[in-house]
RNA sequence: GCCUGUGUGGCGGAAUUGGUAGACGCGCUGGACUCAAAAUCCAGUGGUAGCAAUAUCGUGUGGGUUCGAGUCCCACCACAGGCACCA
């Protein structure tokens, strides 16, 4: 047979050798940029995934240089942050030497992967030349006025003893670590980011990122239209701010919330009558972690702020002000009007704290019997009762005889009436019980519109729920008109819903028994003022935002959920922020000649308890002198993220040796990325970083393009045999090295390829890639089957004008599995004829090249098929010979199949009809019935429907 | 709770976008070669009934549209991922 490894070893020291996969500018031809996330070296080396997303890449980068494409596919290497630093602390040895270290052990996995990677643009974010740039941009930034130096409340990690990014704490727990995170004040480096909310939304639109990745990004920016209100406080100058999206339920605030964080509890404190209590709170809220603090299930906390009240600029209502910390201090002012009606929380708040809810937006409904149009419609506010039986758990309905109505006992409000006393008159009046205990209304009531049979009018209804009990049974005498035309039925809790036949007090009866919900759909508005009678939402915030515009008590307004990027790091193995600090001149940026800032040796590069960097204890690297005023000064002794890095990397891959970010002529050819492949985690924090970044640089005159990413895909998983994600602990990982050894590089990456839908996860299978070294060995083989004829051998023609259509198009789409399936399909029909020519075999292993490029390179050598692959086009097809000269014609009767027959390509379609009927089996269908019509597909099937 | 996805043989997965469901591979069964095993090669392989031709059921569940539905529409179920007190 052959020698895998061998022949392996010879094409990777070729490709190094003569520089195959070098690339520079080339104005004449097109380029396309391939670029995959560059790997963090860690110490346990390539995972069989680097495996799918190096190789996946290495296809597309091969594919289109053999395409005539100028293909820039580098690789380098994020070695700055988490990873690194662990594994150097875990093994005792400098970050730097352990980088090195594992930068050789992934390096040389990735060159016996066989990737045709162009290695002289090879770097490393630890390497001195690009930090300097790296810091060089930062004081970009500064100069721009977007880094600054802030006192804040941020994430920090406790175990990894740090500040997080909002990016690098989702769902309140630390990125690197997993512990739950706390709050923090601080005083960091940000960037404004949030400055650039609206262009990292609005660029999405020049990208081809998959859908998943816009929305998780938008999800993330969370971009929110509303109002900003002012409530004054009472006797006081100041006003509290508030935001909120339903400036239309002004009207019903009955409260406002501050966050625990707020600084106006600090301002009044000495107002504030229960101090101790406000202390009590907000230490508990300081005390708890992120996830408890926002756990949106908990039940909520609060207290109520004795001595402050604001105003209600609309009504002048003096608002009671509560501290809760379901209100973010981050978020909007950190203060929110509660309008417990009409939002959830607010409700939930309400209700536990017995604060009161008032409505000001009322549901219609149309009813049942729906309003018919051109009668009269009068208006009535009536009550429905909710009466419980005294003794059992029953409740009291009424059966109309004349309409075949189910419903709860219900009537009109009489002038000046009270909906306790109409629920007792007409509780009286229609069923003659008295002794009836009113327990409570409904928090909402509603509309509803229907067509009043009994009356032949519209009517529209306002409707409040009365709630109450009966003591005993006795009944009063009823008139008889009331006896002839209702009966009183009491009917069990659990049948209630069902035996009522109107929508709406089933809704009652399902409200009662579940308890109601804040409404917080559309509706007439209530109870409000300027917006009373106005029927949807959309125009009633609109005609408050305009009507408070104008008495400026507040102001249309924009909020998002992005925060700005917190990009102080108290660790050791990152990038020094090239900023000083001076006693005189207070935050110097270092000079740029004088960049880089090196990151200095240090004996211990272990977390500080004091919550600074270890940098900090370096004295002599400490301190320096102002480059302003020459006098003492101290240098900033945090560092930055590890996304730093790779905020630009893609830029310097472009033209790594540069002065610069890379050259103005390198950034214009190479423009922005053309595919990048990289996991799904990332969407919402370096995706969102670097295209902050970019468009930053774009600005600022540097890069030529706003967005860096043209397309962005994402892959799936590889698992475990088992279909578990691969883990030491469950003992199911797959080592690539062991996979190259037994199998071979090349079987490994076409398993990779073929193992299923490269988006989706798929779960590892040995015998698989023990399928896939099969087929390469068939492929081999074939070299026994070479005769001298030339062109492809008749028989073989059309699969293989097929097939080469089949590849390219796969390759194009990402759908490398069944580009690979095709190919091994193509090998099938040439088992079937006796020889081949080398034309044939010449097909087959440039097509087969991209995914398995050593051995095809052998066989195209030793066979002497031609040039050598990587030098070589891509063969084209001629889309008239994928055609074959016959098919198999598929007939259907009735949508079945009942016949196939193999017909020639050019059957007219009269003549498909006269043949199907032909068919044995399609005439026992259709004997003795009526052909009611015949369906013909072109090229593909026939259908005969009968009666 | 909300937003994305995804549900197809024993398994990984195909299906030209409404036209033969299960391509291709794995596994399994039988056979050839071998003293034997491995490797290799050949044949078969969704369920049920049948010697067979064939019939019938079958793409998470239940409805619907259509000559025809894995594909489209409605409702539901399950799983995965993301977000989650964002006012």
């Amino acid at each position: 047979m052959y020698n895998f490894s061998v022949i392996e070893k010879k094409w990777q020291k070729i490709w190094d050798e003569k520089q195959c996969f070098k690339v520079d500018i080339d104005e004449s031809k097109k380029k396309f940029y391939m670029l995959v996330e560059f790997p963090y070296p860690s110490g346990v080396g390539l995972h069989v995934g680097h495996g799918r997303v190096y190789t996946a890449s290495d296809v597309q980068a091969r594919f289109k240089k053999a395409r005539g494409y100028n293909v820039l596919f580098p690789m380098g290497w994020d070695a700055f942050g988490a990873p690194a630093e662990q594994y150097a602390i875990q093994n005792h040895i400098h970050p730097k030497e352990a980088v090195e270290r594992n930068i050789e052990v992934f390096k040389g996995q990735m060159k016996s992967l066989g990737l045709a990677i162009d290695w002289s643009r090879e770097f490393s974010t630890t390497d001195p030349e690009y930090y300097k740039l790296t810091q060089w941009q930062f004081l970009q930034f500064y100069k721009a006025g977007l880094a600054y130096k802030a006192e804040k409340e941020i994430n920090w990690c406790p175990k990894c003893k740090s500040g997080l990014s909002n990016e690098d704490a989702q769902g309140g727990v630390c990125e690197r670590c997993g512990s739950p995170t706390t709050k923090k004040l601080k005083n960091q480096w940000v960037l404004r980011m949030s400055a650039y909310a609206d262009k990292l939304i609005d660029g999405l639109k020049d990208t081809e990122f998959l859908d998943k990745v816009k929305t998780a990004q938008i999800n993330w920016i969370g971009k929110s239209i509303g109002a900003s209100i002012n409530f004054k406080l009472k006797d006081t100058d100041d006003v509290l701010e508030i935001f909120t999206t339903r400036a239309d339920t002004l009207y019903g605030v009955t409260f406002m919330v501050v966050s625990p964080e707020h600084p106006y509890l600090e301002k009044y404190m000495d107002r504030i009558e229960n101090k101790e209590e406000l202390r009590a709170y907000q230490e508990l809220a300081r005390s708890k972690s992120e996830i408890e603090r926002t756990d949106a299930t908990k039940e909520k906390t609060g207290i109520e702020i004795k001595g402050l009240t604001a105003i209600n600029p609309i009504n002048d209502e003096e608002i009671p002000i509560w501290v809760s910390d379901y209100v973010l201090a981050n978020y909007g002012t950190g203060a929110i009007m509660a309008v417990p009606a009409h939002d959830e929380r607010d409700y939930a708040f309400a209700k536990k704290f017995n604060i009161p809810i008032k409505q000001v937006i009322i549901p219609v409904y149309i009813g049942n019997d729906a309003p018919i149009e051109g009668k009269e419609n009068t208006k009535r506010n009536t009550v429905i009762l909710m009466v419980k039986h005294p003794t059992e758990d029953k409740y009291l309905c009424v059966k109309y005889h004349k309409f075949n109505w189910q419903t709860l006992v219900m009537g009109g409000i009489e002038d000046n009436e009270t909906y306790e006393e109409a629920a007792r008159r007409e509780l009286e009046e229609e069923t003659g019980y008295t002794d009836f205990t009113f327990e409570r209304t409904f928090d909402f009531m509603f509309r509803e519109k229907f067509y009043a049979a009994h009356k032949d009018v519209n009517r529209t209804t306002t409707n409040c729920i009365v709630v109450g009990h009966l003591n005993s049974l006795e009944q009063k005498e009823i008139t008889k008109e009331e006896k002839d035309t209702q009966e009183v039925v009491w009917v069990n809790g659990n049948e209630l819903v069902d035996f009522l036949g109107i929508d709406t007090h089933k809704r009652i009866a399902e409200q009662y028994f579940n308890g109601e919900e804040a409404y917080i759909g559309d509706g007439e508005m209530i109870n409000s003022g300027v917006l009373n009678d106005i029927d949807n939402k959309q125009d009633s915030i609109d005609k408050m935002i305009s009507y408070l515009e104008a008495k400026e008590i507040g102001k249309r307004t924009v909020n998002y959920r992005l925060q700005d990027w917190i990009f102080s790091r108290q660790r050791f193995w990152g990038e020094p922020i090239p900023m000083i600090n001076c006693p005189h001149c207070g935050w110097v940026p270092v000079n740029e000649e004088d960049l880089p800032v090196i990151l200095p040796n240090v004996q211990a590069y272990e977390p500080t308890d004091t919550g600074e960097s270890p940098l900090a204890n370096i004295r002599e690297w400490v301190e320096t002198t102002c480059p302003k005023c020459g006098g003492k000064a101290e240098r900033e002794t945090d560092t930055m993220p590890n996304w730093a890095g790779s905020s630009w990397y893609w830029l310097r891959y472009m033209d790594p040796h540069s002065e610069k970010i890379a050259s103005d002529e390198a950034l214009k050819y190479w423009g922005q990325v053309d595919l990048y492949d990289g996991g799904m985690e990332h969407a919402t924090r370096h995706l969102l970083y670097a295209r902050f970044w970019n468009i930053f640089l774009h600005e600022q005159g540097l890069v030529p393009y706003s967005e860096p990413f043209l397309k962005r895909i994402s892959h799936g998983m590889i698992l475990g045999e088992g279909g578990e994600k691969m883990s030491k602990s469950k003992g199911n990982v797959v080592n690539p090295n062991d996979m190259i050894r037994d199998y071979g590089a090349d079987a490994l990456r076409t398993y990779e390829m073929f193992i299923g839908d490269y988006s989706k996860d798929a779960a590892w299978s040995e015998n698989g890639l023990k399928g896939c070294k099969k087929f390469l060995d068939r492929v081999w083989k074939l070299q026994t089957k070479l005769n001298d004829n030339k062109g492809y051998t008749k028989e073989l023609e059309s699969i293989i004008h097929k097939t080469i259509k089949k590849v390219t198009l796969d390759i194009d789409s990402l759908d490398y599995n069944t580009a690979v399936s095709a190919l091994m399909i193509l090998l099938n029909e040439t088992d079937k004829v006796a020889t081949i020519t080398k034309d044939d075999y010449r097909a087959i292993v440039a097509l087969l090249n991209p995914f398995a490029p050593h051995i095809t390179e052998e066989i195209n050598e030793i066979c002497g098929l031609g040039e050598p692959l990587y030098a070589s086009a891509w063969p084209t097809y001629d889309e008239a010979k994928t055609v074959e000269a016959t098919y198999e014609m598929v007939v259907q009767v009735n949508g079945k199949v009942r016949g196939k027959i193999e017909v020639s390509t050019d059957t007219s379609e009269e003549d498909m009809k006269k043949k199907a009927q032909e068919i044995d089996n399609v005439k026992t269908h259709i004997d003795g019935k009526e052909i009611v019509k015949v369906i013909v597909v072109p090229k593909k099937l026939v259908n005969i429907v009968v009666k």
